[in-house]
Parts: C-alpha cells; structure tokens; sequence
DNA sequence: GTGGTCTAGACCACT
DNA sequence: GTGGTCTAGACCACC
C-alpha cells in the first residue's frame, strides 16, 4: 500500500471540454512531470488501461500518449510490462529552465488580462488566490 | 496612438501553432475586449478581407469568427457596411465579472506550475513580470 | 493528365499478410522514395482516403503513418490541404547512404540462406532474377 | 566447428528490435534449418531454458515456439526429456524446393532497392558481400 | 496482466 | 475537399 503511494504520485488532471487535445495534454503534463522530477526514471507509469477508466477515455488515446512520449525518448516500453520513464530523464530539469515552460500559458494570461482592461495588480492577486487554493489540496 | 485609435483600438492576436482553433481565438478576444469596454456599441470592426490579409489566414475562417458572434448577438452584420458591435452592448461589464473570465486561464497556469514543483513566488514573479513587459507595448 | 502522371510516381506496395504493421510498411517504403529523391521536396502525397481506398484499409491507419513521418521532419502539414515532402529534404541522399538501407533485408535473407543450406551463387541466381522481374513491371 | 556440432549446430539467430514477433522468427528459423537437413530427424534441440537465457528472451516465448512446432509434426516432446526432431522428417528437402523459400524475403528486398533507386547491380553485389561475410562466420 | 494494431464510423477544423 | 480526434470494440504478441 505504501508503495503504490509512492511509486503513484502522478495522475493526470485532463480538461476534456478543452480543446488541446486530451493526447496532448497528457503529453505536456507527463513532460512536465519529468521536467520537474516528480516522476524519475525507472519508474513505471500508471497502464494504458488504468489510466482510460480512470478518466473515462478510451485507451488508444492513452496509448497514443505513450507513444508519442516514447518516440520522444521520455518513455521505455517493454514488452508485456508497464512503460516507465527512461533512463536517459534522470535528472530534474533545474529550476531556471522549468520556470521558462510556464512562461507560455502567462503570456497568454497576460494578453487576456490586457484585453479585458483589468489592471496587473487584480490578476496577479487572482493568480496569487489560485496558487494557494491549490498548494492545499 | 492616434493611428491605432482611428483604425481600430483593436487588432487580433492569434497563435496558428496552437491547437486552439483560430475562429475561436478570435471570438474569445473580441468577447473579451466587448467585454472590458475597449469595443464600443456601433463601434465598426475591421473587415474579413483585412484581417484575413494581417494574420495570413484563410478569409472563411475570419468570416466563421464573426458569424458566430453575430449569432451570439454580439456583432451586427450590416449588408454592404463593415460589421460593428451590437447596440445591445452598450456598457462594460463591471471589473469583478470580467476579472472571473481570467480565472480559467490562470487555474491552468496555476496546475502546470505545480507539475513543474515551482514555488508560487517564482510563477507569481514571473506573470509580474510578463504583465508588465505587455503595458509597454 | 501529364501532371498527375508526374507528380504521382508513387504508390504505395503494403503486403497485409506481413506480421510488419501496415503504417509502418508505408513509413518505411516513403522514407525511401525520399532517400532516392523519387519523391521531392513540395511535392504533395496522395490523400489519407486515397491511400486507405486504393489499399483498402483504414483511413486511421495511413494517418498514422503520415503523422509519423511529420514528426519525423519528412513530412509537412498544411491545415486543410494535402500533406507533402517537407522543405528540409531537398536532395536525395547519395548512392553510398542509400545502398547502406538494403543492408538489413540482404543480411536477413543471407541468413536464411545459409539456414537453407543453399550454395551463395543459388541465391545470387534467384535474387538476380527477381531483380530483372521487377525492371519489366 | 567440432564444438558446433555437439552442442547443436544449431542456434537461434533472435533481432528482438524487429516487429516480427520473436516465437515467429525462432519458429521459421528452425523449419528452414529441418528443410535443409542442418537438423535431422531425432536430433536434439536445445532445452527452453537454455535458449530463453542465450537470447535474453521469456522461457514463454521459447515455449510457444517450440509448441507450435510440436503442433505442426515437426518436433516431438518426450516427457522429461529435451525435445528433438520428429521422425517424420527425415530427409531434407530437394534444392529445388529450399530455394523457393528464399523468394518472399529477395522479393521483399528487390522492391526495396526498387524504391531506393539502386540499379540491380548494386544490390546484387552488396547481396554477395554480405553472403561472403556470413560463410566465415 | 501489459501494450499494439486495426476497423468502422462519428464529428470537428480548415481551404 | 483536406487532415485530426475520439469512441467502441476485436484480435494479437508478450510476461
């Protein structure tokens, strides 16, 4: 029981109403994932068919995922066994370069902020709230 | 100054790397900036020729935009005259709806960050300091 | 007519009885009609439906094999219009590089051979044979 | 070479990287080398076990093979006992008809060179390098 | 149990 | 017309 939490502190948040792609957003999620070390290599991710219960997908969108992911080098898969995170991703990402993978969604905050005329001091307290309601959970 | 304002205080932004469907991009930013105020009642918008020849972009997908928000009520389509925003839209909605329509944009800022194990203080810096590279612009 | 006769030198030749993956018969076979510079740069590949017609299989099936080969550079998509050979590849590797590709299939059918017991100069016999059937067609 | 010949002279050429299924590949391997008569009737084949860790492969997989051939007449399976080469087979077949299973795989690699562009030539003496390679080995 | 391949077929975005 | 995404569901290969 203890091993499952721990080797499982990773489950996919998806936004199935969006229009990214529900593949994709996996895909940067597991990257980011990776980037930062919550997942290291070695360990196994959760299975295709888990994963599409879980969210209620069908599993080749999950196995697209992976896939993508393995030809990008992110992912191992074995034959017959669970895929699991390479080798070659030992490491986190340092943190200078992961903060620069959020730079793209707050510039696009940034111009939905400025079109909506609301000043930078309201939607920075906005994102401030957000964060921490979210550090909670 | 003078020139943005006589032209138009308003110019698309659109991101055609996105998965985001580009006529969705654009009615989002033009609700949005109905929203704040920045388009006017009677205001005109810029012609689907035009725009479609500033972003490089097929004219039936600017056209697909706009149809759409006329038959949200949100623009009027006047036969041989440009297209303008709808009498019915006369006045902002005030800064404490509009600041909501920031919400889902930084709720996802918000996750992404956590994936990637940043403090709230770095992705708070950061936004601070993206917002402030736009108001100069 | 002309045109279509030269910018369609190419058709795919996929044996469904093969355990090889359908996709990855046709990613394959593409990847060499570009390596001998019968496909080239700009040129545009026939349709997805096309293809799954003419092969009778599934449209998803030669999707996939064209997504593949965009991710691999080969290949170019341009919304709403056909797929073709990406810029990069302009020129045909040379004969040096390309006759390193037949390596695998001839050291497979080596090993057979030898497997079979059958003298070299039989199988060079019948490999030169099988060449010169193919010339005619 | 006298080694070869008392510990089988016989063993598993495996390309597990390949998406011909390994049994299948061990399976076609040893009926070429019954039809040459490089394996003859009530001779021995190496136990599961011990071709499992020669190649790194699941004892499974061995074991599907070698049931198969049992199926098809091939080997016969005597309990506690390695397996060896059914009775039935006990001549190998005439040239002729060996050679004939050599086709699939020329005409897998004529068309190859075909979509390479190579003239019949290059293939040709590519073929006989790497057959020369092999009679050394 | 794992992932992979393929089909049939719906709906979407874009030219 | 183009390609893309997704679902439902079958069957295969391997551990």
């Amino acid at each position: 029981m203890s091993q499952s939490q721990n080797h499982g502190p990773f489950a996919f948040r998806i936004n199935t109403g969006s229009t990214e792609p529900i593949y994709r957003q996996m895909v940067e999620q597991l990257r980011r994932c990776v980037a930062s070390g919550q997942l290291v290599a070695g360990q196994e991710i959760p299975s295709v068919r888990e994963v599409a219960l879980q969210l209620a997908v069908h599993p080749m969108t999950v196995s697209k995922a992976y896939s993508l992911l393995e030809a990008e080098g992110l992912l191992e898969r074995r034959r017959g066994l669970a895929m699991r995170v390479a080798a070659q991703h030992q490491r986190a990402q340092p943190r200078a370069e992961r903060i620069e993978l959020l730079r793209p969604v707050l510039g696009q905050a940034a111009d939905q902020a400025r079109q909506l005329e609301l000043p930078a001091s309201a939607a920075l307290h906005l994102f401030e709230t957000i964060l921490k309601e979210g550090e909670s959970q």
